[in-house]
DNA sequence: ACATTAAGTGATT
DNA sequence: AATCACTTAATGT
């Protein structure tokens, strides 16, 4: 074995070790290899095809759903432990992403080759449950974003994205200029800042130029 | 000192 | 909540 293998089941262990049985690992530590992404990176770009799996380690992406040039919304942040479901069927059915992944914190994964996803369904258990479980996780957090859309007023969306970059960050300050958070939340730059004054305000955030404090999760 | 980028604001829809 | 048009403040060179 050699170290690399040695460094990938570490890791592996790190996150994954309760779920996995124990072949699938040897299979994993065989055959997939680490990588690292720095932050603002394009994984996964709309119409494009996957090659590989990315098992998440540490870091964050960023989905994001996005129009033909311009408008876009971001959906949802995967972290460790976190694998993209909606990126297996792509690779099953070698069908072209319909979401884009940008790296929010430099993330390190394992990546596994698009072939072996299908073949380890069958193959094992543990496997079969993860991708099911992943994808039920997947869809829950997207209900949660058409909630939001649907039921949520600007500023209570304004503060939900500002608590969950905290949480994802695991740090309550945040850099960030308003124009960026407009983007993702899909509003002009005029409103967010409007917004923001008033959560400063209410002592839910503490904001100067380029810095978020989140004081209220 | 000047240019650029970020943020604040009133008025209008 | 969006857009326009403009101001003010912070930052880089």
């Amino acid at each position: 074995m050699n170290t690399q293998e040695i460094i990938l089941r570490e890791k592996l262990s790190e996150y994954y070790t309760t779920v996995f049985e124990k072949e699938l690992i040897d299979e994993i530590v065989e055959i997939g290899f680490i990588d690292k992404l720095k932050s603002g990176s394009t994984m996964i770009d709309i119409g494009e095809n996957m090659t590989h799996i990315p098992l998440i380690l540490s870091g964050a992406v960023k989905i994001i759903r996005q129009e033909k040039e311009g408008d876009e919304l971001v959906l949802y942040f995967l972290e460790k432990g976190d694998t993209c479901a909606i990126s297996f069927i792509n690779c099953i059915n070698r069908k072209k992403s319909i979401f884009k992944g940008v790296v929010e914190n430099d993330i390190e994964a394992i990546f596994i080759p698009v072939d072996k996803i299908d073949e380890w369904l069958a193959k094992y258990k543990s496997w079969r449950h993860f991708i099911i479980d992943s994808y039920h996780f997947r869809l829950i957090e997207m209900v949660e974003s058409i909630d939001g859309l649907a039921f949520m007023k600007m500023n209570q969306r304004l503060l939900k994205y500002l608590s969950d970059k905290a949480k994802i960050n695991q740090d309550i300050n945040l850099e960030i200029t308003h124009q960026e958070i407009a983007k993702d939340l899909n509003t002009s730059r005029v409103v967010v800042t409007r917004l923001l004054k008033q959560l400063h305000n209410d002592g839910k955030v503490f904001s100067t130029r380029n810095k978020i404090k989140v004081l209220d999760f």
